[in-house]
DNA sequence: CTGAGTTCGGAAATCGTTTGCCGAGAGGTT
DNA sequence: AACCTCTCGGCAAACGATTTCCGAACTCAG
């Protein structure tokens, strides 16, 4: 593991008996040169197992080819698929996607965002931790770069935002719901997460408005055992039959958990709905859910970071995925 | 949206009415300044809304204080665990981890490799795709920084490696299963990943020298389509009782979704177990797993990223986790 | 044969920060 | 008073690449 100097682009210079300029011309093919020339620059940078330095390259150019995504967490399926999409997005482009996960801190998350800004990333992709709390870290981000938020956003920033729409997606659950079923004649509770988030926030609203403004809401976050302890708690108050919509697949796997667990039949005692649409494979019965375009939404936040376009907001359609957990 | 140049350390200086080496020493503290000077300074930077190019402080110090993670797929979400605790771990400590998903593929990785060692990361923490074809990525990557490989590795290589004993894992799994019923009355399959990876390449040797060379295996990838598929493949043999081993929870958790909804009881006709320990708690009935210790190991990552030993390697001891899909 | 146009290599400035060195001044000791 | 030791600001040289500018060589038409 002895390591010595690492190779540069005067190294390269002179062992191929010319200037950097035209190493550097060689290597980036930025500008036409001799072939015999090219060839032995190309030899050198072999033989001295050349490799550039990025901070040398990004601090004389005006650009990194550097997109960095700070996202709220990574245990969070939906996220890691947004990052994974986004990555394949970026995949056969030139520009590197970048992440850091924010570990649900908004402390972490500026500090993920200075990072990046401090790299000189060419475009910034935020997931914002908190609806309100995040937005110095949001506000940080656009006055340096091109920014867009991703699925959650804060109100009023210069930022772009790149989501679902999540009326249209409560809409389409209650719409299936109510196809199957009289509501009125079975409780519906709302299982979901405090309103920190513009999606959790969003869907809560959607929530009240197409299932009536008193519906029952349970809140805690985005994940299983928030959907295990609701579910319980419904349980525990007597519930024996019910709908529950929930915010998240996780949560909604994690209520549909410990109602089978608690001797309860899903979906003929309770029916669960889900949201996002990811890992819906995973349970039985597998969730009815509202899947989002996670592929489109990946490729448009692609054209908005290379694109010169101003400012804009846009959201996406969501579709029903009927699975076994409410009535067909 | 429209941007100004950003503000310099010269600009800063300027307005402090300081040379740039003050304002330098100011604000990365590396020596001590007259305080009235240094109020001046911070204000000064305060008031240019100045912030520091990590660019051009890399390219100068020998350090980024940069450490990269390059993982397959953030999708498996036991790699996003390792990813999350992971960052985690370097959240108190001056570094900042960089995460970049190779997409399963071993160009991509290599890119991603490049593109770390670029941007001349302290440290580089791999999880290989692939265990011969990475060997390039590998290489590549401790040739010229410290690289720890994690969960995976390449045979052969100087990179250490940080990971958990999957022949001890197995043997959980087997005890467990044998202190529960006589192993040979009940035909036991491992549903497994084809030994690309050495996880996969070790757990399949494991499960041959617990459950005997002659055990039935089905091999494909770690996901829950595949956990379905192998399901569905045994079922179409006839099957209607067994137990399946399983080298990962998305398996196992898609191969009991199919027996479910085939019909069958878990764990009455077939008993099922997983590996990892991520996301047991999403299903019913909840997965036996083998838990790995990812915290432990993320700070195992973490120390020996900022230690100075030479390569080694360590193996982590799993425990086994006790669920509904196999006998109490 | 000459002047215009084109191609292409090299010298040197530049990006933004850190840091080795120098020197000025302060403080202490004999 | 002479000398030594600290402390701390500033100058200028790095770090490693790109790029502007210049000029040499070459092509080609008239």
């Amino acid at each position: 593991m002895s390591r010595t100097r690492a190779a540069t682009m005067a190294d390269v210079a002179r062992l191929a008996g010319v200037s950097t300029a035209t190493v550097s011309r060689v290597l980036s093919g930025t500008r036409a040169v001799d072939p015999a020339m090219a060839q032995r620059v190309t030899d050198a940078a072999g033989r001295l197992d050349y490799r550039i330095n990025l901070l040398g390259r990004g601090l004389r150019r005006t650009s990194t080819s550097t997109v960095g995504l700070v996202l709220p967490d990574l245990r969070n399926p939906f996220f890691s698929a947004l990052g994974q999409h986004l990555a394949r997005a970026f995949a056969d482009s030139e520009v590197d996607l970048l992440l850091f996960s924010a570990d649900d801190s908004i402390t972490t998350e500026v500090r993920g965002v200075r990072s990046f800004l401090g790299r000189q990333v060419d475009a910034l992709v935020l997931i914002p931790v908190h609806e309100e709390r995040s937005a110095e870290a949001v506000a940080l981000a656009a006055s340096s770069v091109r920014t867009v938020q991703l699925d959650r956003r804060v109100p009023g920033t210069a930022a772009s935002y790149v989501g679902v729409s999540n009326r249209d997606g409560v809409a389409l659950v209650h719409d299936h719901l109510a196809a199957a079923a009289d509501l009125d004649a079975q409780p519906v509770t709302y299982v979901g997460a405090v309103p920190d988030s513009s999606s959790a926030h969003e869907r809560l609203d959607a929530v009240r408005r197409w299932f009536g403004a008193d519906v029952d809401c349970l809140l805690g976050d985005f994940s299983a055992a928030w959907g295990r302890e609701a579910a319980s708690r419904l349980l525990g108050d007597g519930a024996a039959a019910g709908t529950l919509v929930c915010a998240a697949d996780v949560i909604a796997a994690g209520a549909v958990a410990h109602l089978l667990s608690a001797g309860h039949r899903v979906p003929d005692d309770f029916r669960v709905t889900g949201f996002d649409g990811v890992g819906a494979e995973l349970t039985h019965p597998s969730l009815t859910t509202v899947r989002q375009p996670v592929e489109v939404m990946a490729a448009a936040i692609r054209d908005l970071v290379v694109s010169e376009e101003d400012a804009s907001a846009r959201w996406f359609e969501p579709t029903l995925v009927v699975g076994g957990t409410s009535p067909a």
